[in-house]
DNA sequence: TTTTCATCTAAAAACGTTTAATTACGAAGA
DNA sequence: TCTTCGTAATTAAACGTTTTTAGATGAAAA
């Protein structure tokens, strides 16, 4: 029933903590018949050492607290895969909490476990807080020892590792590959214009035509609010009628699912008439009518790396600190011509 | 920079360390001007009473265990969510944990926090755990004193707190909708025959025809595996061409889809010549075309009295265990009549 | 026979808390 | 004056470990 110590099995045996301690951890100290004997017993009654105990003793919980700003969202859900499975992996564990896009909560997260429940953190900032801009709780944190990875949404000015998509890259690519399938009138479908990711997203839209030699024009980019999805429709629709457009990238699948029903809403043939490309990860793109085209971003290796980083820098082995960058990937599916 | 004890505390004023527990803890045994300037000094310095040292003490880690099959999955992120805003609220932390429908994974997961790591458990069994029907990782945690609250996937033999979908009501009701918006023909496609909680929908199916005197066919009911949703089509598709249904109820929104491009190539109208309902808490049904009614599960509900029932459990508030069931309710879109 | 050494085991301190038991000291009551 | 009481503080034990330091025993060396 209750849980056996070293202190009952020492009694058991009746020797001193020490040795049943030592015995344990297979030390020279101790006879080769007094560890079999300790070590035999301490199997069979399935004996662990306290983990608070030892954490104690230790000043190391082996623990890592992540804070992410929503579950509901298969791309964050992939990154917490990535993330559990490397620590579980490595022998850590994972307190998780959600931020919900709140800098409040953030800082009360923060706080909360700034008291040795953890080691480090891994966190990809509310929207709230990038906003506004307020980043002294992740200073704190990190001055006080508490170091921290951040992921996806990540403070410029905080100095500590990094792991982010190639946004810019990712779109670049994407206007040169629609424009090799013979597409001129490329638009651009924004729900976080006001995100770094999302600028980085739309400077990689624009630099992607520079490089093959089209016009940047302000009206074929849309911004529209994220959340209210089913809004999207009254925005995305005119957008798509007055404009004659033949190929769309958006930064969620969300609202390319929107664009999509505009366009043959507007008797346009997807991809014949026009194309339509989402930066996604989720479901969505896999089963709308026709198959969503999609630059994905590997989230899981996201989640992957970014644990890889913090546990090296939590056992030493690494004192420099960086920036990894992930790849996306164009998956090719029916929005787009063959 | 190095976290503030009691100690250092003490030092400073040059006080016994219980002087300062007690005065943090506003005892009746220190003066008033001691406990003033001591509070206000911790206060001022950040003093956060170290977890580990509590916990150890206390024998009580005001953390919770989760264990869920995978997060990505909308019904899964939705439990999750309800489980963390829960135990934060009644200041718990949560570790969690992926089984990915592994019967191993499970077991090295309780085994790894079955150190003291955590007060209790509150988990969703793995498939695999479903199907090879072996619970013995779950009995001994429970007699280790470690209590379990299983969700959704529960184990029927095992006598812990539960708490569960309607599944069987649910889809006697749907059932009884269906016929009274005058369908004949209903068909069950299920994703889940060989899990209790597929079971239950197909009783409840059943159930639901008895009661509006309709015959049961087992013709009118396929049962497909889940995973390969991309195979989905070819099972699918010779099932609505040869029956001739006028509407359909499936276990999950990604068949669902299937379900409604199968009937739409059978040339026939949705909601007008067939209707299609699922289970579902997913984005899917809110995008598909035509919107899909669905047969909606509180995801977040199941999560948050999943956890208050264990909190009051290791609060001691409660000594009874309970099976509590949330209720289904339809949500009615476009894939079905008015 | 005494010293020295090797081998094994035990005691004690430490990690950071809380709390029961104890002490110190001055004021009030006898 | 002596006892009793109340207040405010300290000491010590405990939670379950690890680790440093110390001790005991017996055999080999002198």
């Amino acid at each position: 029933m209750k849980k056996l110590t070293i202190k009952d099995i020492a009694k058991e045996f009746k020797v001193s903590i020490s040795t049943v301690s030592k015995a344990l951890n297979d030390s020279y100290e101790i006879s080769q018949s007094t560890k079999e004997k300790i070590q035999k017993y301490a199997k069979e009654q399935n004996y662990k050492p306290n983990f608070n105990a030892l954490s104690l003793k230790n000043r190391s919980t082996k623990t890592i607290g992540v804070i992410i700003p929503t579950m509901l969202n298969y791309f964050f859900a992939q990154v917490f895969k990535g993330i559990e499975k490397t620590a579980l992996e490595k022998g850590y564990k994972v307190i998780t909490c959600i931020s919900n896009e709140s800098y409040d909560k953030e800082v009360e997260i923060i706080e909360m476990l700034s008291n040795g429940s953890i080691d480090g953190f891994l966190l990809s900032m509310a929207k709230q807080t990038e906003l506004i801009h307020k980043f002294d709780h992740f200073k704190t944190s990190i001055e006080d020892g508490t170091p921290i990875v951040m992921f996806d949404r990540v403070a410029q000015s905080i100095a500590c590792d990094k792991v982010i998509t190639d946004d810019l890259e990712g779109a670049t690519k994407t206007v040169e590959y629609l424009y090799q399938k013979g597409h001129k009138k490329i638009a651009f479908v924004s729900t976080m214009s006001n995100l770094h990711i999302g600028k980085e997203r739309l400077k990689g839209y624009k630099e992607g035509l520079k490089n093959v030699g089209l016009q940047f024009n302000k009206d074929l980019v849309l911004n529209v609010v994220e959340q209210d999805y089913k809004k999207y429709k009254n925005i995305v629709r005119p957008f798509i009628k007055n404009n004659s457009i033949d190929a769309v990238i958006t930064t969620g699948e969300s609202v390319a699912v929107s664009v999509m029903k505009a366009i043959k809403k507007n008797a346009q043939k997807i991809p014949k008439d026009a194309a339509v490309i989402a930066f996604s990860n989720g479901i969505l793109s896999r089963h709308s009518s026709p198959k969503m085209t999609t630059i994905s971003q590997h989230g899981e290796q996201m989640g992957a790396t970014a644990a890889k980083i913090l546990i090296e820098k939590l056992e030493n082995k690494t004192k420099t600190i960086t920036t990894e960058i992930i790849k996306t990937d164009l998956v090719i599916r029916d929005s787009t011509r063959k």
